[in-house]
DNA sequence: GTGAAAGCGCTAACAG
DNA sequence: CTGTTAGCGCTTTCAC
């Protein structure tokens, strides 16, 4: 009975007077030991030290406790909510969560997720549907429960959990087509890798089409993922003549980034110019002018992501994907006038 | 040598035809294998599909391959940089990292601490300074290496990095002062638990003090942490009489808020009210007005805080903390200007 | 340079 | 309800 650095199960054990499998028991099957010893396993525990250790756990080829989650980055707010959301829900059940960023390199997610599964996570969680066929490849094989957050898709490999993209660009878009606006450019992320700008876009220019107005290239701008990026890029916009009476930008970000491009240049919105975002992120709503935009609600996307996976994790048998679609939904703010 | 759903060791070991502790050597010390038997194995990992079980190899009492991170929130942009930056550091080093998050309450954040050291993390990081009893007693009794991130204190019981949250408020009150401002608000969030926010709040009143003025307690508003709430809050502020000239924000988030809030009353910044942050959020500098704020370079921060634990978890002995002054400076822009 | 064998800390049968 | 036993997958001496 020394006093290591480090207790383990057998000091505990031998602290308490019983086995090393009625320690472990009373973690894993309270309602198995009797009230009183596990009131003096609880107390050596105390005396001890001792904290459980998790890896021994998963070697029994059982739980680990973590699950992973890749997503693109944490660099900025966009995924801030979902990564909360799920995050706590799955703490609630007990769960550690291993995040790691791929940086929009799906070469990189697929190592990652490699190393996720190193660490024997129960579940993972991704953001989108572009993943590199190594990845799936993998997911399907490890046979690991596994959900797609952010982007609803009828025919998806994996479950997801999310809004439909392209309907909320496609909402969008009617939102500044209804307010007579014809004289349109948008600003988006790089559609590359990135399944939810790429369906955003889409389906903004597919509803403006449908509505008879093209976007010509030059009016199409593509910026980063930041305010400072997207207010640069979009100075351009308010230089063409005909200006633009309206602008849709990939989410709201980048919205923010041609609302202050405008002002910069002394324009008022939303008199002069109409702006749009998507992401309904926090702030928005309080911004001056409040921003125009699709409410994709990352936090219900985050929670029942969380709820899927555990489910999965629990769950007996493999049954097909599910797929959940969270309603988007159109928040008309002061950002977006009537035009003309 | 079946096929089993995952492979392991010793099914790497077959069809490789070397022994396990040869194919365990070859990931472990590849210098101390011959390359003709590690292409071998190599390929037999190809084939088998096999993926390293880390916890196995955690149970030796060495390397998990994990550190762990504790923050009071991801939900919004404060940390997102920070995170952001020690999390690649880490990556580069092979680790991956558990993350974890608090809401700003201590006792929850023991908990966790526990939780990560249950999955033997190699080591912790934290933010601040503020941290319960218990929460010391369990990193010092473990003897786990440990990092403070975001806040430098001369004599903290770990390690730390970051800037002198005392020193920004001094900075951005003295530029407030010295721009002739003396009807003086400020909009802080609680500083409850939170030692960042209370030094931030005790440098500015501080130097307003030797500066012979003094913030009366209705111009001291608190607010939670969102443009949102801070917008809200900080309303109330321009009605008062005399209306203040400035207004010193805990953060730039607050700022932002008090901005939208000013300018919804139709007040100009800066030429009826002057609004100052702290932090300098990616966003801040192409805002409209870009806001004047206490730079404190978290992408510095966070890369060096992975670095010192990096030192930490591989060096020998564990000497005194390390204590690295990340230097704080004002950026004066657009949200401030000369008084009246 | 490589293999055999003895654990790492814990859990899951199986007895009792 | 509790103890005994036999591993989980891997790493690390120690021989060879």
């Amino acid at each position: 009975m020394k006093n290591k650095l480090n207790a383990d199960i057998i000091d505990v054990a031998n602290h308490a007077g019983v086995s090393p499998a009625t320690v472990s028991r009373s973690f894993n099957h309270p309602d198995k030991v009797l009230l009183s010893t596990r009131k003096r396993i609880e107390r050596a525990i105390a005396q001890t030290g001792y904290i459980r250790n998790r890896a021994a756990q998963a070697i029994q080829g059982k739980r680990s406790g973590t699950v992973g989650l890749i997503v693109p980055t944490l660099d900025n707010a966009i995924f801030s909510n979902l990564i909360q959301a799920f995050s706590e829900e799955m703490r609630l059940h007990g769960f550690t969560m291993l995040v790691t960023t791929h940086g929009y390199d799906l070469k990189d997610e697929y190592l990652l997720l490699r190393s996720l599964l190193e660490h024997r996570v129960e579940g993972v969680a991704l953001i989108g549907h572009d993943h590199s066929d190594e990845t799936y490849t993998l997911l399907e094989r490890r046979n690991v429960p596994v959900v797609s957050m952010w982007n609803y898709k009828e025919d998806s490999k994996i479950s997801c959990v999310g809004g439909e993209n392209d309907q909320a660009g496609r909402a969008i878009a009617k939102h500044i087509v209804d307010l007579g606006h014809t004289e349109i450019a948008i600003a988006f992320p790089s559609v590359k890798e990135n399944d939810r700008a790429r369906d955003r876009k889409h389906g903004v220019l597919a509803y403006l089409a449908e509505a008879g107005l093209t976007v010509p290239v030059h009016r199409q701008i593509e910026t980063v993922y930041s305010i400072a990026n997207a207010r640069n890029s979009a100075a351009e916009l308010f230089e063409m003549q005909p200006r633009p009476t309206a602008v849709i930008a990939g989410n709201d970000v980048i919205a923010q980034g041609v609302i202050y491009a405008a002002q910069a240049k002394g324009l008022d919105v939303p008199n002069d110019v109409s702006v749009t975002g998507i992401g309904d992120f926090s702030g928005s709503a309080s911004a001056f002018p409040s921003v125009t935009t699709v409410r994709m609600r990352p936090n219900k996307v985050g929670k029942i992501a969380a709820s899927l996976l555990l489910e999965r994790i629990n769950g007996e048998d493999e049954t097909d994907p599910s797929r959940i679609k969270v309603a988007v939904e159109v928040k008309s703010r002061e950002s977006t006038k009537r035009c003309c």
